[in-house]
DNA sequence: TCGGAGTTTAGACTCAGAGTCCAACCTTGT
DNA sequence: ACAAGGTTGGACTCTGAGTCTAAACTCCGA
């Protein structure tokens, strides 16, 4: 992918509208052309071809994430607190770019297979929130799992499924509320 | 889609493992023919496309969950229990039926597009728990969430992410540890 | 045994859309 | 003015989905 002149960039991101609506297959050329006003053969000068157009709308959320997510790993507290943060944070991405997460959900498995993307994956999401669960094991302020990468997964499966459910179909209610809730979830389970 | 003469039901179940592999656009009806031993003449016979091949892949899979959790949720017991086998029974299928559950893993975001296919994801995985969720709140066993229904979606996208993480991506802990791992993450989360 | 209905298949076909190519044009720096 | 490189329309090739047909085969019931 060759480096994109001014403006190209956002003209691309809004072809993350498609995606989300209808998957990368079902999404030609010509209507990437048509939403984003970037001729087809123009596309084809920067792109190695639509997947290559995926990859980096993925790439550029995972940007997000992992900006977004590193931050609140970062901050002062416990592990528990950051844990928190990091989770509102997350979510957060979701409600601001909600086509590009929708995209994202949708092609999650051919995104996996992508070189590069999987690692991003790894490196913006399951990375920072294994390290917060072994932080938290040391200074006590979450229980000593056994198997943090494990759980790392079972976090983030929980966040970006009530994600994308929650906050891109259709519902009212704010990002906090729900970072509330999955909060709630992940700190205390569902035992009484 | 025509109903299937004997033995067909099981050649084509063996797709499973190309839609795992590549997902469905990926692959051409001639490898799905290739594989199964099904000419593709007679696969456009029995079938509308390809995607009606993937929906009855789904929905044979889907089959298995939804009767597996089914009986796990009237079994004897309190609801935490009860919640406990369904999740059990959840990871097994992915273990018993690992490219099936791949391919629904890949192609997710399609099979919440299929109609018929996301009611049946509804019916066969989000609905019993909610249910569970809510009879642990009256019985006592379980915490009283706010929004069954978000707690219900979090659980589910914990124990999918796990089960294809951990089950289908040369893992070589058992059904029974890694679901260990999952209830006692989901019934008392991360908090210490 | 016959005839019809439905099943199975090879292979030729149409058609959409990805990706290629190129010549013409435009822009910017020297 | 010139060169280098960005930009574009439009024609092109090629792959693969899905259609169609005719021939062969199976399985009935009369």
């Amino acid at each position: 992918m060759r480096s994109l002149p001014t403006g190209m960039r956002e003209k691309v991101l809004t072809a993350a509208e498609l995606f989300a609506e209808s998957g990368l297959d079902a999404t030609k050329m010509e209507d990437i052309a048509a939403a984003t006003g970037v001729p087809k053969a123009t596309l084809y000068y920067y792109f190695e071809g639509k997947e290559d157009i995926l990859a980096f709308l993925f790439s550029e959320i995972l940007d997000e994430v992992s900006r977004a997510i590193g931050e609140a790993v970062q901050l002062e507290g416990t592990a528990a607190e950051r844990l928190r943060a990091a989770i509102v944070a997350h979510l957060q991405v979701v409600e601001d770019f909600p086509a590009a997460s929708r995209a994202l959900q949708f092609d999650l498995g051919r995104a996996a297979r992508i070189p590069h993307i999987d690692e991003r994956i790894e490196a913006a999401f399951r990375g920072p929130v294994r390290q917060l669960l072994e932080e938290g094991a040391a200074d006590g302020s979450l229980r000593a799992v056994e198997h943090p990468r494990l759980v790392a997964v079972a976090i983030l499966g929980a966040v970006t499924t009530v994600g994308i459910n929650a906050l891109t179909l259709g519902s009212t209610r704010s990002v906090e509320d729900i970072a509330d809730d999955v909060n709630g979830f992940v700190l205390a389970g569902v035992a009484p």
